[in-house]
DNA sequence: ATGAAAGCGCTAACAT
DNA sequence: ATGTTAGCGCTTTCAT
């Protein structure tokens, strides 16, 4: 019986290697997995003849005898943004280093909450830990995923009792703000998250509070209208960006809660012949790779680096049989190109 | 014994559930895959006490006995990249949707090929179905792979004896310089791959090739300092476009191979004060979500829509245990923004 | 249409 | 330090 996809040559079982060894299987099990009570004679020799016979072990046994399967999931609201493919990059570099296959799962556009999550109801016996990214399970959720003995730690939006890598998002607002308001703007617009989110989604709340904070420290409020939805898209941002040049008195400084979004506002501008970093200044958060294109200001977050921390912590977790439930607050930092600048003149979009 | 990370309720196994309705093991195995030969209503009542139990097969046990795992493996160069990023997208989407668990292999960068594709031997019995994208395999190894009953498709690189999805390379090449050659242009650079490959990535010779046809067709030829190599990185591409500018006759119009390149190609053209779409002309290749942002003309490929073609290509052979070996020309298309223009003066950086 | 039973290839307890 | 052995939870013949 054969296989048209390939020949019958049978593999080499942890068997095969104990004949040739001349060991028993348990021998062949502890010697190659490093662990103690094997004679470093025995052990070299164990090593040596499955290395000749290029034995591999079947992960499938090795999880069902051991109930574990070295494997990692990272769950994601969606691949197609550089945001979470390279928090997927950092964690996936982390994992393949400590020897844990790496699964990735994408939540996709599903509308009903319920459909949203359940693929978390799916990941038992897959994986011995989970790396939710921007993915909040609901209370129940949560419960079950911790009751199944599955470590979890999260990137972005906190879940109680798990650790989280995530950077300060109100300071990430205030850090945005002040830097407008040092180059001596006070009508600040802002193009933030979305008006309904499906993920209840905290980092926009937060952010706008940081944003609040640091106007009410001058003294300044946010009037309704200098806010607008720019749903973390460029298109998003774009649209919010005409909103925001639109209506009666436009800010002469935009806060875009992500650069992606100031891209977008970045298209709006030239179509509209506003000169950004003249006319109007505009910052964002991440530093997007392309962002030094554009020579974007923003508020960096080393967005890889804290899915590899949140890749570590979950490892470690794992290895040590323990639970943390501590939060991680990365860094970010301003870094200041050439679409922010010293406010001018009054309006917008006057040519000097 | 109870694990610190987790309470002890055990799952319920298909014992569980045989015993709840009232059968044997195997008649719940048959019930819940969906096998002929189990009566309507036993085959109702099982996925009804199953369902009740919430139960789940364990996949370990599962793949065990019957050699399968339901997995597809995406192998990429690396992940840190858009089109990579991309093309994983559009596979984890396809994977899901036909309940395929999606492992993601990063081959990182690792200096020796030897260990460069050593992850690819430890695949066996992890996955049923690999997806290789830029990424080929030595003789040996694509050998050693189809011999172990893998399925496997490409996306790119072309694998001898394994199906493929990919874009008309050469045609791209041909496409990008006659849109040029139309403009006016007949001092054309380009801005390629790189001069030593690790990969034996042939994309570059195939674009490069298009060129040197389309040239030829209108009797240019393509002198080698109107060459530079980019890396297919943002930083490379804007070195690149530095040697052009700074080469004694620089072209009027210049093609990179990847929009990625064109960026950095952008780059340096801002920090001269070259005005691209008027003092030169710039295409690339992709047609990279940020493309639009700065208005780049672009030869676009469908990217995702490769990678989901990729992986469907690779479930229908897994499904119906068939070998395919043809390839899928991917569609690409010319989109004309701005950066690209008519010849208007002799020489470059001239202003008007 | 259903059941009994023999593995699948490991790990881990228990012996020695 | 090493061996023996009983599972892990399924799938898959082979009976019935």
């Amino acid at each position: 019986m054969e296989s048209p996809l390939g020949s019958s040559t049978r593999r080499p079982t942890i068997e095969d290697v104990a004949l040739a060894a001349g060991v028993s299987v348990a021998t062949v099990s502890r010697a190659l997995r490093g662990l103690p009570n094997v004679a470093v004679s025995t052990r070299s020799r164990v090593r040596d003849t499955a290395a000749a016979m290029r034995y591999r072990p079947n992960p499938a046994a090795s999880r069902l005898a051991a109930g574990r399967s070295r494997t990692v999931t990272v769950v994601v609201p969606t691949l197609n943004s550089w945001y979470f493919s390279t928090v997927v990059a950092g964690a996936e570099a982390v994992c393949a280093e400590s020897d844990y296959d790496f699964l990735v799962v994408g939540l996709g556009s599903a509308d009903e909450r319920a459909r949203f999550f359940a693929p978390l109801n799916q990941v038992e016996h897959r994986t011995d830990g989970l790396i939710l990214v921007e993915v909040r399970p609901d209370g129940a959720q949560a419960a079950s995923l911790r009751s199944r003995g599955i470590a979890i730690s999260t990137v972005g939006a906190r879940v109680e009792g798990f650790p989280s890598v995530r950077v300060d998002d109100v300071e990430v607002g205030r850090i945005a703000i002040e830097h407008l308001l040092d180059l001596g703007h006070d009508r600040v617009g802002v193009i933030g998250g979305m008006p309904e989110d499906p993920m209840n989604f905290d980092v926009p709340k937060l952010r706008r509070q940081g944003v609040l904070d640091a106007l009410a420290e001058r003294g300044l409020a946010l009037s309704d209208d200098l806010v607008a939805a720019g749903n973390f898209s460029i298109d998003g941002g774009a649209e919010a960006m005409s909103l925001l040049l639109d209506c009666g008195r436009p800010p002469t400084a935009v806060f875009a809660f992500s650069d992606e979004m100031a891209f977008g506002a970045l298209m709006t501008a030239a179509a509209r012949g506003v000169r950004v970093g003249r006319d109007i200044s505009l910052i964002g958060v991440d530093d997007h790779e392309f962002s030094r294109v554009v020579d974007l200001t923003t508020v960096r977050q080393r967005v890889a680096w804290n899915g590899a921390a949140a890749a570590r912590a979950l490892i470690s977790m794992m290895s040590e049989q323990r639970i943390d439930t501590f939060d991680q607050i990365a860094p970010i930092e301003l870094v200041v190109r050439s679409t922010t600048g010293h406010l001018r003149s009054e309006g917008t979009a006057t040519a000097p």
